[in-house]
DNA sequence: GACCAGGCACATC
DNA sequence: GATGTGCATGGT
């Protein structure tokens, strides 16, 4: 189904805020963690357990298979569900060790839905955590769809109420080129025109979503 | 004090 | 297959 509106309002926010640059991290590795631990969470609580980690010494998976339980529990407390997370991060490091090569996971020699398979296969990785590791972290072309992009769909685009992951996420990427800097931009600018907020008092993410892209263009 | 935040797994019907 | 619930902290 054509919908042209999909790409007009990538270029429209991308005109008002330009690029994110996302994801914020400094490596692949902080990149897959921080998909982990932002699951129904803000990112500033994020920030503060990924700075925890850092505190207690390199970020990197070695560093964390070595950590306790305890010590790890600790760390990401503020990002909330500590001890559900400290599991998740635990199936994730194992996965992540198990198929590194040269300190990156390898996904060479298979083709991106096994890769993403494989990813789905780990406790506690969803499609949106998924999707997320393999466009931020592997820079592949694959469209992620959280809570905002649904409500934008809903919403702003008419697409009515898709509960399907996989059937909205289908949407976006046959109305856009398939590049994953495009996928990129778009999330972060959907997630950012969110939190901006239209200035209002009161306003929140539901008021931007609901008048986007007025409150975007706007501001 | 209610509601939300860059979800997911599991139980139950 | 659809729906409900637990997970937990921190900001508004």
């Amino acid at each position: 189904m054509r919908q042209p509106q999909l790409l007009a309002a990538y270029e429209q926010l991308h005109a008002a805020y330009g690029p994110q640059h996302w994801w914020p991290g400094d490596s692949p590795w902080e990149i897959g963690i921080g998909a982990v631990l932002t699951q129904n969470t803000s990112w500033t609580n994020v920030e503060k357990a990924i700075a925890a980690l850092k505190a207690s010494g390199p970020l990197t998976p070695a560093v964390m298979a070595a950590m306790t339980d305890a010590e790890l529990e600790t760390a990401i407390m503020p990002s909330g569900f500590f001890r559900l997370k400290t599991r998740r991060l635990r199936a994730f490091t194992a996965w992540w060790q198990s198929n590194t090569a040269a300190d990156r996971p390898v996904w060479n020699g298979r083709n991106l839905p096994e890769f993403r398979r494989d990813l789905l296969a780990i406790n506690g990785i969803g499609p949106e955590t998924a999707d997320s590791i393999l466009l931020y972290c592997f820079n592949l072309p694959v469209f992620v769809i959280d809570a905002y992009t649904r409500r934008l769909a809903e919403r702003h685009f008419g697409l009515g109420r898709i509960d399907d992951y996989h059937h909205l996420q289908q949407i976006f990427m046959d109305n856009l080129p398939t590049d994953p800097a495009i996928y990129n931009e778009y999330h972060a600018l959907i997630v950012r025109a969110a939190k901006e907020g239209c200035r209002k008092s009161g306003c929140n993410a539901e008021c931007v979503l609901k008048n986007f892209p007025e409150t975007v263009l706007r501001s």
